[in-house]
DNA sequence: GTTACGCATGGTA
DNA sequence: GTACCATGCGTAA
């Protein structure tokens, strides 16, 4: 165990070389405590997922903008490192508990020299020299201390002692105590086992600044002025919340806190930081974080996350695992086969996946089995994000999402409406039941076959369906049935070559009136609806002009029952696929009747291309960003040959690369190549026409 | 003929 | 050059 000195003045402890495991920090490490006081240290500056209230705004040293600080004791605490510590999400340059700069610290230490007789400091390679009771120490540890509770405030240092002793006896060791100072101090910590050299002064008001100098021993008392320490305190410290009033800075900062940022939370030390790319952080913003735990009703530490590739988002149902994570986060396995791992996902339900590898060139390929349901539950995509976290205590994984930038739907959003329910009292709650409620009257307003339709369309087994509406503001719903609100995914797609992507006014327009039949007239908030006495037709309408609502274009194109048994076919085959899902959630998210045929008919011709399952080139679904599927119609939208998009780059350098290597195959491949790529469109060879088929054309997907 | 499994291959960092 | 990983592909069910 690394050996580290308590820093919490009011304990003795000064020789700590064990460190309890707190509470899971959202590092995905556990907060280090003090075995003789609880108190936290260290990369206890991530807790404010449990302690957020005790979280803070501080301002960044060199830039001066607002950062976070969610240490349960840097509100009371202020820190200084000289190494390590936590960089500025703004800057990225200063400490995020530096507070005092180099130079200040120095200023602070010549002070306590120059009060000091027998004391003599020097600045060596970055850090202090203290020749005294700290004789030959390396100082690293430098820390203000600010009291919250200033009627608490020790006096002296036997009132230190014994206030620390009394902390012992207490029984909550984990909270209770944590970096409860007796005053504003200043503490300067020897890097070795001989306890470190406090500073402690009465910042009250009602007493003169009453500074001492010692080790925590008790050994040497010095009362002194401390200019420098002094007007230090007057003006960093004493600006501080403290001196507002007990504000605390989180307080002060109100107003100023900047948007949420996603922060990519680098795994906690020990777990191999270097090991794992940082692409593979989870980067969730703070918020999220606090929901997705407030969703679980669980502590959630975010482990890895991934950006689903074509193939890991595709019917295979395999998920490809970062190895370096799979290996640090999962279970060990030895066996090919792996175990099964449960995991929940953000709308709480409970899928089973097998964790297994692969051999691969002496190595291990790791994927994640039967992630299919799973994936077509919560509608992921290729280009999405899957984040796994694991929740504490229990150790249960949690799968979460995070959409591809340009999607409406992020993690926080689906979060909002898992988490729903839990917000009892809030704002967002009652805005939620205000549309509840709208929605509710809607539905009873309407005739038994619309609200049918509707609610079917809305199905009580697509969770994510009803979270979608219910992030909708609460607008009335005539605005709700008149406006068009975007890509909305409605239902989960019903063949993994699929996507659906459909508004809550097109899928209104999937329902048409039944031939021949006059609407009786309602009115809802002041509109009329149209109510039909016969079932709807469903299906997709070939012309657009049609009401939203009732009054459809009767060139609607209705489904013959052979049509319908048909989709309805595809619909069941569904569930001939394979799915370990547990079996009181297995039929959730499986699309219903209905959901087949809105499906199926909003996935006619001119809105998504059923792109069938080939085996020639499987990576052609929708989502795809190769080249083929990323470049332009034809006719349109042209790459020119300076174009120096991503696909156009991306495209030089692969035929920079296939002639390269068709050169070194000699001149008859040479030919070959010209063949298969020679001037598709007459174009010269440097000249890139994207427009063309990229591949041979027993490669090309059919268009 | 289709699908899933398991491994191989090749691009990329 | 190497490891990782996306995905291609042969084969068995």
């Amino acid at each position: 165990m690394e050996f580290e000195v308590c820093m919490n003045i009011w304990c003795q402890d000064n020789a700590s070389r064990e460190w309890k495991q707190g509470w899971p920090l959202r590092s995905a490490g556990f907060a280090r405590l003090c075995e003789e006081c609880g108190s936290a240290y260290a990369n206890s500056i991530f807790c404010e997922t449990f302690h957020k209230h005790q979280a803070g705004w501080r301002e960044c040293n060199d830039c001066g903008k607002p950062i976070h600080c969610g240490c349960i004791v840097s509100r009371s605490l202020f820190e200084y490192r000289d190494s390590g510590g936590i960089d500025c999400v703004t800057c990225a340059q200063a400490s995020q508990l530096r507070l005092m700069r180099a130079t200040e610290n120095l200023n602070a230490v010549r002070s306590i020299k120059n009060n000091a007789n027998d004391r003599h400091t020097e600045h060596i390679d970055g850090r202090l020299m203290v020749d005294g009771a700290g004789k030959g120490k390396m100082v690293q540890l430098c820390r203000i201390v600010e009291a919250s509770e200033p009627s608490r405030w020790p006096q002296s240092e036997r009132e230190v002692i014994d206030s620390c002793n009394g902390l012992n006896k207490q029984d909550d060791t984990r909270f209770s105590n944590v970096m409860k100072p007796p005053s504003h101090s200043l503490a300067i910590t020897t890097s070795e086992n001989n306890g470190p050299t406090w500073v402690t002064g009465s910042m009250d008001k009602s007493h003169p600044l009453n500074i001492s100098i010692g080790t925590s021993s008790g050994n040497s008392v010095l009362t002194s002025a401390l200019e420098s320490l002094e007007e230090r305190l007057e003006g960093k410290a004493l600006s501080s919340p403290f001196h507002q009033g007990q504000r605390s800075l989180s307080m002060k900062m109100e107003g100023l806190i900047p948007p949420q940022e996603r922060i990519a939370r680098p795994p906690a030390d020990g777990i191999g930081k270097s090991l794992l790319l940082s692409r593979y952080w989870p980067k969730m913003t703070d918020h999220e974080l606090e929901k997705l735990s407030e969703c679980m009703k669980s502590i959630v530490v975010p482990l890895f996350e991934k950006t689903l590739s074509s193939s890991d988002a595709s019917r295979i149902g395999r998920l490809v695992l970062p190895k370096s994570c799979a290996e640090v986060y999962f279970p060990p396995i030895t066996q090919s086969e792996g175990l099964p791992l449960q995991m929940l996902d953000v709308m709480g339900n409970e899928w089973i996946f097998q964790f297994r590898f692969w051999p691969n060139n002496n190595s291990r390929m790791y994927v994640l089995e039967g992630v299919t349901p799973c994936m077509q539950a919560l509608q992921l995509n290729a280009g999405d994000t899957v984040i796994f976290s694991q929740m504490h205590p229990g150790g249960k994984y949690v799968f979460g999402f995070r959409r591809a930038s340009g999607s409406t739907d992020t993690q926080e959003a689906n979060l909002s409406g898992a988490t729903a329910n839990l917000r009892s009292g809030s704002s967002y709650h009652n805005l939620l039941l205000n549309w509840k409620r709208k929605r509710e009257a809607f539905l009873n307003g309407c005739s038994e076959h619309l609200r049918w339709g509707i609610a079917s369309l809305q199905t009580e087994n697509c969770d994510m369906v009803n979270n979608d509406l219910l992030q909708l503001p609460p607008i009335s719903v005539s605005e709700r049935m008149t406006q068009t609100t975007g890509p909305k995914r409605l239902l989960p797609p019903n063949d993994d070559a699929t996507e659906l992507r459909v508004t809550l006014e097109e899928a209104q327009n999937l329902l048409s009136p039944p031939p021949k039949v006059k609407p009786g007239i309602i009115k809802v908030e002041d509109q009329e609806f149209e109510e039909y006495e016969e079932p709807p037709v469903f299906g997709k309408r070939t012309a657009i002009n049609a009401h939203p609502l009732g009054s459809l274009n009767s060139a609607s194109k209705e489904m013959s029952p052979k049509e319908l048994d048909n989709i309805l076919t595809t619909s069941k085959d569904l569930k001939k696929r394979r799915s370990i899902r547990k079996p009181d959630t297995a039929q959730e998210h499986e699309p219903h009747g209905l959901n087949a045929l809105a499906s199926a008919a909003a996935l006619g011709d001119d809105l998504v291309e059923p792109v069938g399952a080939t085996t020639k080139h499987p990576r052609h679904r929708l989502g795809c960003s190769c080249i083929v599927c990323s470049q332009p119609p034809s006719g349109k939208g042209k790459h020119k040959p300076t174009c120096t998009c991503i696909a156009c780059v991306t495209m030089k350098r692969r035929c920079n690369t296939l002639m390269a290597r068709k050169r070194k195959r000699g001149q008859s491949d040479d030919d070959a190549l010209a063949r298969d790529e020679g001037d598709t469109n007459g174009a010269p060879r440097d000249q890139i026409d994207l427009n063309s088929h990229p591949y041979p054309e027993d490669m090309q997907v059919d268009a």
